[in-house]
DNA sequence: GCCTATGATTTGGA
DNA sequence: TCCAAATCATAGGC
């Protein structure tokens, strides 16, 4: 008569607790409980998206989802093991009730009754397990976004390539947003240090707005950092001219190069410098070695400047130190208006025509 | 622990 | 919307 009771039956009486429920939920929607995948990204997207921080936390977001995975883990082993410290509590004591019932007379009242104290008790526990899991994932995402702020140090090699931009374009340190993009793909392919960590759009222009501020603060602080630079692309400039000069050398003069990355037109006047000078200041092309002759020259005029007191009569640009900076700090007038071709033309534009 | 460097955010102007 | 400037907050070196 005993074994007609059933302990499923006696677990699934639960009373429909709201707290319960609105833990359940939460478990839910975090992705601890119910299916795998889904839930704890979908959350942290959310709290990404909330954050109003654009969407790359590679890192943050691959770090949340193992802690919270490392959550769900604990959680369902935990859960397991109640569950299965339940059903061997409830098989003991009904074992003994059907011993005792040998000697005294036992109602399946009573025995429901013991059954349905031990799952309370139980379901108790469960409660508190829910709970500090809710409170585990509350702690991290609170964390998570807290870490928003973080400041993760770019590798050298970003550091590098857009410092290299900077300085060969110090005329006009504004990339257009093409060339943005270009150096945020070329820094997050070099970024060695965290896998899946790149370098955003948003963050280059943070890095050149940050750049431009400190720079013009404190020339004088960056100009060791200006020369190694410039002597730095100064070597790849000579190769690229040198290039350059044996093509000419081996193709037609007057074969125009249509602008495709990797070579470039040199124009045939003598004031070359000046008919490259684009006030925008970009032709770049991010890894291609003198697709930029714009910052080729940039760097060699500025390497002349330093070694041989270069004076600014080529094409009138003052191209270093103080750095077409005006008065007021301005870096506009760093063209002539003779070299300017136009104010409004996007950076990045590539001038292949320039040539005729 | 202090200091500097630096990435991110905020604010205000054009 | 982009930028300059100021500011915040953390990383990293000492």
């Amino acid at each position: 008569m005993l074994g007609g009771l059933s302990i499923r039956g006696a677990q699934e009486e639960d009373p429909p607790d709201p707290q319960l429920m609105r833990l359940d939920n939460m478990l839910l929607a975090e992705g601890v409980a119910g299916p795998e995948k889904g839930g704890g990204s979908a959350a942290v997207a959310a709290a990404a998206t909330a954050s109003g921080s654009p969407t790359d936390n590679s890192i943050e977001h691959s770090d949340y989802r193992a802690k919270l995975s490392q959550i769900r883990q604990i959680y369902h082993t935990e859960l397991e093991k109640y569950e299965q410290a339940c059903n061997e509590f409830t098989t003991h004591v009904m074992n003994l009730l059907r011993e005792q019932s040998r000697t005294r007379p036992i109602s399946p009242k009573e025995i429901e009754r013991m059954v349905s104290i031990i799952h309370r008790k139980f379901s108790s526990i469960q409660m508190q397990l829910k709970q500090s899991t809710c409170e585990a994932v509350m702690i991290l995402r609170s964390r998570f976004l807290d870490a928003r702020r973080k400041r993760r140090n770019f590798s050298k090699q970003a550091t590098e390539i857009l410092n290299e931009y900077f300085y060969s374009h110090l005329s006009n340190p504004y990339p257009s947003e093409e060339a943005k993009e270009e150096l945020a793909k070329k820094c997050s392919i070099t970024v060695s240090q965290g896998v899946g960590s790149t370098i955003t759009v948003a963050q280059v222009s943070n890095w050149f707005g940050n750049k431009r501020i400190r720079y013009k603060k404190n020339i004088g602080k960056f100009q060791e950092e200006a020369n190694l630079y410039a002597a730095k692309t100064a070597v790849n400039a000579a190769h690229a001219v040198a290039a350059a000069v044996q093509n000419s050398q081996t193709n037609s003069p007057t074969t125009p190069n249509s602008g495709s990355s990797g070579s470039f037109n040199l124009p045939n006047s003598g004031d070359m410098f000046m008919s490259m000078q684009n006030p925008n200041g970009d032709s770049y092309q991010g890894a291609q070695v003198g697709a930029n002759v714009q910052s080729q020259v940039d760097t060699l005029r500025h390497v002349i400047s330093q070694t041989a007191g270069y004076n600014d009569d080529l094409g009138g640009n003052s191209m270093y130190s103080p750095h077409g900076l005006d008065a007021n700090g301005g870096w506009q007038d760093a063209m002539t208006p003779s070299s300017v071709i136009s104010p409004t033309e996007g950076p990045g534009s590539v001038h292949s025509d320039t040539s005729n």
